[in-house]
DNA sequence: ACTAATACCTAGTAAGATACTAGGTATTAA
DNA sequence: TTAATACCTAGTATCTTACTAGGTATTAGT
């Protein structure tokens, strides 16, 4: 029961877009040096998140990344849905929460599962870019 | 952000002594069947229980398992923690919630990670098997 | 027009975790 | 004595994770 590294990789270097929301696009380069993260790995966190609409690009040189949204309306959901794939938290339940367990149908293990699902979720979903950004002042 | 094979089935098991709480031990070829569950599978699994000391065994013919305490009085996280050895959601942090991280001290990511875990370990730990054997029914 | 800096793309790969198996020994109830 | 059980050590195939390599396309600055 762990995030994986490109999941707080996603979160860090958007952190940082978010610091600079509103200003001139952020490079790989930058973002890599400053949270000390392989360019090329984060190359790859990135495609994900530009195909998730999250953030959009400027290619050539002064170019580089910027969120399309304020920091406000990006939830931490956003970025790991994005960078993940959708979260479940055991393979008998759905994204949704619905249960899709073949044998032993009268396991009590699976609806404890989907209230864990729900509360984590609910917490991703309500903890937005900005809410992360400022806790590290 | 899954919880592991071991971790379900081991839940998954001992929901099975659980039903059974108070009378004969069960074997793990019975649990095995029941669950549908690799019985050699099942057995390293039940090594690390057994050493938590939330289950004691009897050997030879017609023995098996059975939980040490009262279904109310084991949580779930005391078999998680059993199973898959102390749980963190991430790198940086510690089991108790302790930030170990050395690079990007200025991280707003590591708090949110505190609070999740701090979240999913209070679930697990007001989780009693015997909430989760009451939901099959 | 040229150059350097950038995004973007496809394909790898090493190491570790996960899920599972094999083949035994020790113990005990019937 | 036997069969059923727990218990132990050592594997191994597959998957996931984290990361790298080597390119092409695009653009700003000169």
């Amino acid at each position: 029961m762990r995030f994986s590294k490109n999941s707080t990789y996603g979160l860090r270097a958007l952190a940082c877009l978010a610091k600079r929301s509103g200003t001139t696009p952020l490079s790989l380069s930058e973002i890599s040096k400053q949270e000390n993260i392989s360019k090329k790995y984060l190359e790859q966190i990135f495609i994900h998140l530009k195909r998730s609409g999250l953030i959009k690009a400027r290619k050539g040189q002064s170019g580089g990344y910027q969120l399309t949204r304020s920091p406000q309306k990006i939830t931490v959901f956003d970025i790991i849905e994005a960078v993940e794939g959708r979260m479940t938290p055991a393979e008998c339940l759905s994204a949704d929460g619905t249960i899709i367990c073949k044998n032993s149908s009268e396991c009590g293990v699976v609806p404890f599962l989907a209230d864990i699902q729900e509360i984590v979720v609910t917490k991703l979903k309500n903890t937005s870019l900005y809410d992360i950004e400022k806790n590290h002042t």
